[in-house]
DNA sequence: CGATGCATGTAAGCTGTTACATGATTGC
DNA sequence: GCAATCATGTAACAGCTTACATGCATCG
């Protein structure tokens, strides 16, 4: 049978899967709440139902590992599971997955003019205070990660860095220029 | 009443009728999809009874307009609508929403361990050359905004090319750093 | 006179969320 | 013994998408 292609999430937890088998569901969740990326919630409606459909599909394996009595599944991914990994991970060249970044606060400026100049120079101010915090953040967790140890999460927390750097320079020219007109 | 918070589609559509109006429904979807970001496919599906509902709550007025015998409504913002507007924009201090940037590429980085060497080199190469077209279509989309005529515009088109940029040179150093180990 | 663009809308489905529900284990 | 954490799961709902359906206007 084909191998069908996996939403974001479902890549996401696949990869991690793979990465720290054998883990628990629950392992996954903390890990993505651990993020400095707020996108995923990875709550748990989602994170079951989706390995059990996984699973259902024979992407993970996920035996009863009751050695300390308690309830618990160990997951693994499978040669299939790999398989689909790898076709999800190739997708990201994909001009529209490339170009579906979403940025909330990019978005909101293009409305800036509803604000009064008061209230728009405030927002701004509290905005750069803001990102300046999270990037504090996505430093720090740059820092928990070993380059040798884990070169992949290095860099993709090294681009949380990178990119976040950016959002606070381009912030700072917009509530320069914005302030003193 | 109390003015309820909108949610980010609700946002930016609010914000485009406000600086449009009066307006379609059908010239929002059309600058939305003129945006580099393929994030708002801002279907049909979505826009229409997403209207229906702001007008519902008297955000917006909608018109019939018939002049030229095909049906239309021009749509029109309220001081109820720009007030749920302004409510909207300051959202953007919300650390969770800063840190709420989804980035599909990013996300795959994490898990570039499981392609073969050579997969990873190709795959990397392509995925730079698509980002650099990515950056060729912001720029030229920021090239089509005055800067004097629409200022707000102007810097949001801004973001999305300092933050492409930003990502292309991230994604050009995993290619050198992955390409020789 | 046919294709393309303008214009509005509905129905079904996908993918995630919040909130709820349960229960065992560990540490103070 | 009681709180926090580990651990799994369900039900209802939210917010968007795709695909479908309709019809007039404009241009070549």
């Amino acid at each position: 049978m084909a191998i069908r292609t996996l939403s974001e999430l479902e890549g996401v937890c696949l990869g991690l899967v793979n990465k720290h088998q054998p883990c628990t569901a629950y392992l996954l969740r903390q890990e993505l709440k651990a993020a400095p990326s707020s996108h995923w919630q990875a709550s748990a409606g989602s994170v079951y139902p989706l390995l059990a459909r996984l699973q259902d599909e024979g992407m993970v394996l996920s035996t009863a590992d009751r050695a300390d009595g308690r309830k618990r599944r160990a997951l693994r991914i499978t040669p299939r599971g790999r398989a689909a990994l790898k076709k999800w991970l190739v997708t990201g060249v994909d001009p529209d997955l490339i170009s579906s970044v979403t940025d909330p606060i990019r978005s909101r400026t293009f409305f800036l003019g509803v604000l009064s100049d008061a209230g728009r120079v405030s927002y701004l101010n509290d905005l750069v205070i803001e990102m300046e915090r999270f990037l504090g953040k996505t430093r720090n967790y740059l820092n928990t990660i070993s380059r040798t140890d884990d070169i992949d999460a290095y860099f993709g927390a090294l681009g949380a860095v990178r990119i976040t750097e950016a959002r606070l320079e381009w912030l700072q020219e917009v509530r320069n220029e914005l302030s003193h007109c």
